[in-house]
DNA sequence: ACCTCCTTCTGTACCGGTACAGTAACCCCG
DNA sequence: CGGGGTTACTGTACCGGTACAGAAGGAGGT
């Protein structure tokens, strides 16, 4: 007698099977209703006449069994309909999933609108294809039931334009995933990938500076009143929006008189144009805007156009990120290169390297990349005239 | 004595606890290495001191136990670091995990980069989002080791501009998930969901009619030698591809001896140009041309203005799908538009229903989605002088 | 002939949850 | 005061796999 896990209560087990080979096939014990009972290991091991734990290893350990049995069971997996291990028990049992996480705090669409993040994320889902990771888009909506970050099973987690006080980030952080930050604060036992964007804003800012440029317009993001120019590098949203802030700062100087600040809510084409109009409506107009994406920037010279000002005669703008579309407005605008593919290769290299450490218990420190970035001097920025 | 799932073998059981307060925390039986062990369901149900199932419910049914112990519970949870039910667990018990997956057969790179699809994907995402389920990506690759399609847990699938015969697409179905094809020839037991690809190049043919043009080139993808127009509505890869080409057939004429065709491979812009100077550079160079899509049309234009043709003086160009761009190309585009955010919606609610579909057991017909399309003229087109 | 090693397969004990069918205590009612 | 219905919690039996430690049998060495 061997056991044999059935429906049935544990008492019952059933006789051996021989390994003769067998007549009709058995229907699967069809007490689960109407429709085929679901085909699991234990049904092909029946069939077979093998144990459930040779079934196994015939799809997942080849050479722990002899080839002939293999085929045998490939054959009949085949005939019985049987596609693979389930992939949740599989889950389950050996505590990884195929897939790992890609967060974003805003709305899901904009991992699909904006150029710059869909260029990050295709670098990523290329990157990723060759390992057989999956990649799920996780938002950091908590109000439902579900909540994806908590709820949903991954080996792993990006965190990308992430806000960091949302409970879903925390979630992430509790399970104790793998993850990696990418444009974010470092946090010293996470590894994370940035780029240089305070060193990138310099240049910006300096390039300002050498064409004679001293009224000069900063468009900030989400930096609400009673927060002004002082408070921003703080309270900005996004790690990159205030390193970029910071490294402005670092050339203009903190107290410039004459730096005019706006700011936007959001990244939306509206919204740039809105907060295009705080800065252009003005009396003392400045005479060269810095922006913090370029996304911002297509809103000012929108908004320039649509006012008669002349960019760059009367106006010289500069954006950031080199979004694809900055090489082709007209003018071309001025920008920080940043190259958001390799930024998605270093994530997803930095992300499996994460798994693989905590698979294995090794405790290497968390890297930190730094990607550089680069001044693109387009059409958009001239001399003061 | 009650019976406690421990590490140990399945004879030695636990005194019951009595559920008196505890004094110090029980350092989780750590037996499974220098690090904390992992804190389960049983982990809090000992702290507590209640069953194992009660702690369940008091995540997943709160209306199963009184507040007071929930919020005991809740608080042994917290401090003990216990997150909440693990997803891998919860899916095989369960049945369901919280993702689905939409599949690619181009490289996910495609996913992020043709405004057709991030258009697509959006939309997919801002529907899916208030159900809880997240969206995983998938590719056809089944050359490695691991084959997303076979392995990773998930409650239905989209198929997205799919090849076919892939093995991958063979895994879903084999896998018995819930699918709905998008763009793919309609199955009657599979919710499909489909734009009238034909009816709209039927329009667009009859457009260029109307305008006196009588040699039409034909712009296709991937119809290689040796096959020709005749059977290139039913080798051309994808079903869009297909109905397009059947609905200009349907107005010019199956045999109309004017018409050039030209084929490219892939969707890139590279390949849009090469296809394009096919059509374009030959003696007799057709007075219009129609394009299985904007990308290619864009090749087309492209081209045309680099040899000199005037568009729409010496050219018409009509693409297909009304990508964002078409609107800002000059000469802005003639297209035939589909609303891709709008079957990206009915994609998730096929989806939806389907999963919901299996889960009750319910036996509903396949629903088929069919969407309009509309011709939208803009400066690409004119007549024929 | 005996011992060792390798190959091939098996049995048990998990992975960490949920479904479902109890059971005990309490409440209300006639 | 017994019966019927709740409410609150418990026990068992799964979900469908994998890890790991045997066990059986044959090959090879001495």
């Amino acid at each position: 007698m061997k056991p044999v896990r059935t429906g049935l209560p544990l008492s019952a087990t059933k006789p051996a099977r021989t390994g003769l080979p067998l007549g009709a096939a058995e229907p699967g014990r069809s007490y689960g209703g109407p429709v085929a009972a679901r085909v699991t290991l234990q049904t092909i091991a029946d069939r077979v006449g093998v144990s459930r734990m040779t079934v196994s290893n015939a799809f997942s350990k080849p050479d722990q069994l002899s080839a002939p049995l293999r085929e045998r069971i490939l054959a009949a997996a085949q005939e019985l309909g049987y596609v693979g291990p389930d992939p949740a028990a599989r889950a389950l049992a050996k505590g990884s999933t195929g897939a790992v996480g890609v967060m974003f705090t805003h709305s899901l669409r904009f991992a699909f609108t904006d150029l710059v993040a869909t260029g990050f994320l295709g670098a990523i889902a290329d990157e990723l294809a060759p390992t057989g990771l999956s990649l799920t888009l996780l938002t950091s909506a908590d109000d439902g039931e579900i909540v994806p970050a908590r709820d949903v099973a991954m080996d792993g987690a990006l965190l990308y334009s992430c806000d960091w006080t949302s409970r879903a980030v925390d979630f992430l952080h509790r399970r104790r995933l793998p993850l990696v930050y990418v444009d974010q604060d470092p946090a010293d036992d996470i590894p994370s990938v940035n780029v240089d964007d305070r060193g990138g804003a310099r240049a910006a800012a300096r390039h300002l500076l050498g064409l004679g440029h001293r009224r000069i317009g900063l468009l900030l993001s989400s930096v609400r009143p009673p927060y002004g120019l002082r408070d921003a590098p703080v309270v900005a949203q996004g790690h990159a929006a205030r390193q970029r802030l910071r490294g402005w700062l670092d050339e203009l100087g903190p107290a410039a008189a004459e730096l005019i600040t706006a700011s936007q809510d959001g990244t939306g084409p509206e919204q740039a144009r809105w907060g295009a109009r705080l800065l252009l409506d003005r009396p003392d107009r400045p005479t060269a805007v810095l922006c913090f994406s370029d996304a911002a920037a297509f809103g000012v010279l929108q908004v320039a156009a649509e006012l008669g000002i002349d960019v760059p005669g009367e106006l010289s703008v500069v954006g950031f990120d080199d979004n694809p579309l900055a090489a082709q407005v007209r003018p071309g605008l001025t920008t920080v290169r940043q190259d958001v593919a390799a930024k998605g290769r270093a994530a997803a290299a930095a992300l499996t390297a994460a798994i693989d450490r905590a698979r294995t218990g090794a405790t290497a420190p968390a890297e930190h990349v730094l990607l550089p970035t680069e001044l693109v001097i387009r059409e958009s920025t001239g001399p003061l005239t």
